[in-house]
DNA sequence: AAGGATAATTTTGTATACGATCAATTTTCT
DNA sequence: AGAAAATTGATCGTATACAAAATTATCCTT
């Protein structure tokens, strides 16, 4: 089994379980509804149901996955209105940080958007779509990383993985644009200093991916995961 | 009612602990360093450490406990830093949250807001110091109750959390208004529908109370828990 | 007596064991 | 045959045991 002890300054056992779960989640690769199982996460890892557990625990605190009791873990399976919330929150918090962006900009930082950029369309191009989804999550976390702002930062973490979870089911249409050209326009806007021009791009972007979406409620309760996968 | 997002009530054994530390730290009864120790907090509960453990790890991601790999667990003592950036991050969503409060009025809702804030001048006239500061966060909690956005009223939750310690870690004077006077203001302003005016309010209201705080850079790394509880 | 090294104690990290709960399958009765 | 009931199998919840690390206490040296 890989022993790398190189990508995070978190040699933690059970971070590298959820960084795992987490990364596979944003990939699409795990999706929304499939059981998590302690024992199998467990022999994947090479760790007992105890580190599985915590690691689990972590990322339904931050939720991606849920919860239910007496029987287990799933990936989570955002409710419409809980997909709302979501662009809600990050219209508003996205906001702010473009503007604190804008102020932090600098040569280094146009750099490093740049090479985000082409990275991102080097993988569209490449048809790589699990590679191209989880970099345009990555686009606005570097975004934030650039507001230095530890706090919007964490939380833009979590949004954008719900948001991955709510893309993947209830997008309409098959293919879905990840928005390298407006990410690109709106990297031109932070990088020339216009804080408006950025802000209201950046929260036209999160609101056409809304609109993207077909989030009509269907039940009170949560569509069933079932329902999802095998219907 | 139950502030919690379960559908059903949690009856849960880790609740229950996490519960009886959070009152206990928003009462500023366990202060910023204490080390909660896990068998100690064990026999408080008649708990096994798995399920203290598990609380603590809750704690920790909602920024109210630090846990240091093989040192334990301690309420947390938010920088200087931290302190600034939960400001802002309150600003901004009870910003949103007040609107929607607004927009959701209704004679209910002036009523339980009334009852709140009866309570908390209640406290303060008893001189009952704990309490005020718990009703002091739970009226705006409330008022996120009141925005019917369930990812806000999330996020404020431990944000209001986070500035319980930080104030307490903080403050200038000894004794801090705790507010009332603002939040009965804030809540006329709701209650009479003045969106602009409620904003307002409740922002100047935050930055007020961040006003009355020290939170000058002493040092890059964090405050010493031992500074503060023994100096 | 002060300082440091080493032993003893406490506390955390992790694995495992056992009872409880839920899903599925088989059995039984109408 | 079909539905209800009982049993089986798997999985989760919790407690406990053992190993590793840190803290505290002790003793020896200077």
């Amino acid at each position: 089994m890989a022993t790398d002890t190189s990508s995070t300054g978190t040699p933690d056992r059970v971070s590298r379980i959820r960084n795992g779960l987490l990364m596979a989640i944003l990939e699409h690769r795990l999706l929304p509804g499939t059981k998590l199982g302690e024992d199998e996460i467990g022999q994947v890892y090479d760790a007992s149901r105890t580190l599985v557990r915590a690691a689990l625990q972590q990322l339904a605190h931050e939720g991606i996955v849920d919860i239910e009791k007496n029987r287990g873990a799933f990936v989570a399976s955002p409710s419409p209105r809980e997909a709302r919330e979501t662009f809600e929150a990050r219209c508003l918090i996205e906001g702010a940080i473009v503007e604190r962006a804008v102020k932090a900009r600098s040569e280094t930082w146009r750099v490093r958007l740049d090479d985000q950029l082409t990275a991102e369309a080097d993988a569209e191009a490449r048809g790589d779509h699990r590679a191209a989804i989880r970099l345009s999550g990555e686009y606005h976390l570097l975004v934030a990383e650039m507001a230095d702002h530890e706090l919007y930062y964490s939380l833009l973490r979590e949004l954008v993985a719900r948001t991955s979870l709510t893309i993947l089911l209830y997008r309409r249409h098959r293919v879905h644009f990840c928005g390298v050209d407006h990410h690109r326009l709106i990297t031109d806007a932070i990088v020339s200093g216009d804080a408006v021009r950025a802000k209201a791009l950046m929260i036209d972007h999160l609101k056409e991916i809304e609109a993207e979406l077909d989030l009509s409620e269907t039940e009170e309760s949560n569509a069933s995961l079932a329902d999802i996968l095998q219907g």
